[in-house]
DNA sequence: TCTATGACTGATCGCTTGATCAGTCAACAC
DNA sequence: GTGTTGACTGATCAAGCGATCAGTCATAGA
């Protein structure tokens, strides 16, 4: 007997919802984004989205939740901090690579985000996905491999900062790299390069 | 004779508007902002500012070639090839750390223009901004003063993520350093710790 | 079988948006 | 004067927006 209305599970039309979200929001940001837009990508109808969703905000503010709670998860399963200084770094930032880069949606969301984003909340939320990372740096410092004379804080932000932005302008980078014939660098590359400038000469 | 009617000098209210769409658009993006509020802003009519500029689109164009163009002129100024490559790199860094850090609402333009604008653009402009650099760094490297393991396009574009990274999330940097008791550092200090990173290891 | 709950939709509301238009007024050329 | 140009405004338009509401239908507990 054919169904007249697609029946889904329970929950699975709210997930539907927050996948078009995220896809419509990476696209277009918060205010280029309209509510009827990602129903539509979403196969239901836009009242609906407002029936599982108080508001557009409200869903705006779960699918960054969920990007939230999902690179936490990924990073403290991917990060060892019993391995030797150097696999911890390398495997830490190769998981934050790598976490964004298969997430090119989430990663833009992030950007939006961050623009759109109340000072407070950013604060919080950077505090929280920094400082087990700065305690990875210390501990390395104090076994030797990272370089002295590099506050171990600013050890953790540097190397942040350089993936972030390797992530971010991947296409400009390798536009200034072809300038002096340096082209072809891979992910492993780059972090190679950046553990390179962290740790303490040789 | 009072005159019914402010007549401002030509061209003034053009760069009212264009100064009150640059506040307006880096609170909210191209999408969050109303060109009744820049008007408003600018002190004058809605009307008036779709006759000095086709659409808000045009308007969003013309707020953000002002800004590059601004930025090629300070560089250009502040940057001397012919100091000693320390000094030059330092110098360079220093100008456009201060560049960004004197006009906070053309940096937070400047990101939202990075997430709207188009892929093509973005490319173009940033290749014209970072060639100059790319070539300072080589020859920085090649009297020996940026290490020898670094291609020179990836220590410009290190360098630069560095800074911009301090430019934007300062706050946020301010608190992971925190975390290890590092706190007070100044942009002299960043400057400093970039410019170790890079050199070659003593 | 009756009732209640909740997922779901079409129609629609009130509001804001970018844009247009008719018209005013000052400045300037002739 | 006369005419033209261009800066400028109030009124208004059509479109798109987020949100609401009445109503349908399937499910589940009594």
């Amino acid at each position: 007997m054919p169904e007249l209305r697609p029946t889904f599970p329970q929950g699975d039309a709210r997930n539907t919802i927050v996948d078009a979200a995220l896809t419509v929001f990476a696209a277009k940001g918060f205010h280029g984004a309209a509510t009827r837009q990602i129903a539509l990508t979403a196969g239901v109808s836009q009242p609906l989205l407002l029936h599982h969703f108080r508001s557009k905000e409200a869903l705006w503010h779960v699918v960054g939740e969920q990007i939230t709670a999902d690179f936490m998860a990924f990073m403290t399963d991917a990060v060892d901090v019993n391995l030797p200084p150097e696999d911890a770094i390398t495997t830490m930032l190769r998981a934050y690579l790598n976490f964004w880069k298969e997430r090119p949606l989430s990663f833009r969301f992030n950007l939006w985000r961050r623009l759109d984003g109340l000072q407070e909340e950013r604060l919080s939320r950077s505090e929280t996905m920094t400082r087990p990372v700065v305690a990875l740096m210390q501990s390395a410092q104090a076994s030797g491999f990272i370089r002295s004379d590099l506050p171990p804080g600013l050890a953790a932000i540097m190397g942040g900062a350089m993936v972030q932005f390797w992530l971010d302008s991947q296409l400009e980078i390798r536009a200034a790299l072809a300038v002096t014939g340096d082209e072809g660098l891979s992910d492993e590359d780059i972090i190679e390069h950046i553990v390179r400038l962290l740790r303490t000469p040789s």
